[in-house]
DNA sequence: AAAATATATTACTAAATGAGCATATAGCGA
DNA sequence: TCGCTATATGCTCATTTAGTAATATATTTT
């Protein structure tokens, strides 16, 4: 019982960092490579790295190779969904993509 | 944004720890105060205080007083689904009490 | 006002974290 | 095979974090 604990908690640390969250929500479009991910948010490729190996490793992302390239994606829909529901009660809608029905 | 962002974080890593976890817990079936909180969860008054108060100002509590006391209680009931979303990603139920309809 | 109780705060310590830089590893193309 | 590109992994540093113990700040009761 200890331990779902500390899984959950670490399943939401991984989503708790600003980094992370800007990965995600790159990744909310559907896959992408190391090399997409870290021009597009202006991170080093190896603190990109690190935190997309976090992130798997939490439960909240899934890869896979295509060539040299790795691809990594959010693991669950569900996943999106809790990030969209941390935005709403903030008052926010998503970041203006991808919404789904607003009510 | 990138300030949204930060709150974003910030709300998220309010949850993502063990300790903050226990409490959230306890507060799901309603208000406690401090000294209710500290002894269920076996950890230090002042420790529990100032998880509290970490807690708080994330935006996860609300804390109203009642004499020498301070009760806390969870700020949002979808703090409360959110919480328990994450347990289902993880293939659990609720911590069998208070459950919704189970889908 | 003094004693008792509940909560918050401060100072300290050990451990974890995020970022940078350099380097290692893996897969592709010539 | 050699070089090139993409990703992962040490290593280090500065910062943050969770916890303990001691103390300060209410608030109630006598």
């Amino acid at each position: 019982m200890d331990d779902h604990l500390e899984q959950k908690a670490e399943f939401l640390k991984a989503l708790a960092q600003p980094t992370r969250l800007k990965i995600l929500d790159l990744l909310k479009d559907g896959e992408r490579c190391v090399c997409d991910i870290f021009p597009a948010i202006g991170e080093q490729q190896s603190n990109v790295s690190r935190h997309l190996q976090l992130m798997k490793r939490a439960g909240v992302l899934a890869s896979r190779k295509d060539g040299l390239r790795v691809l990594y994606r959010i693991k669950d829909g569900k996943i999106t969904r809790l990030l969209e529901d941390v935005d709403l009660l903030f008052g926010r809608a998503g970041s203006a993509k991808g919404k789904r029905s607003a009510a």
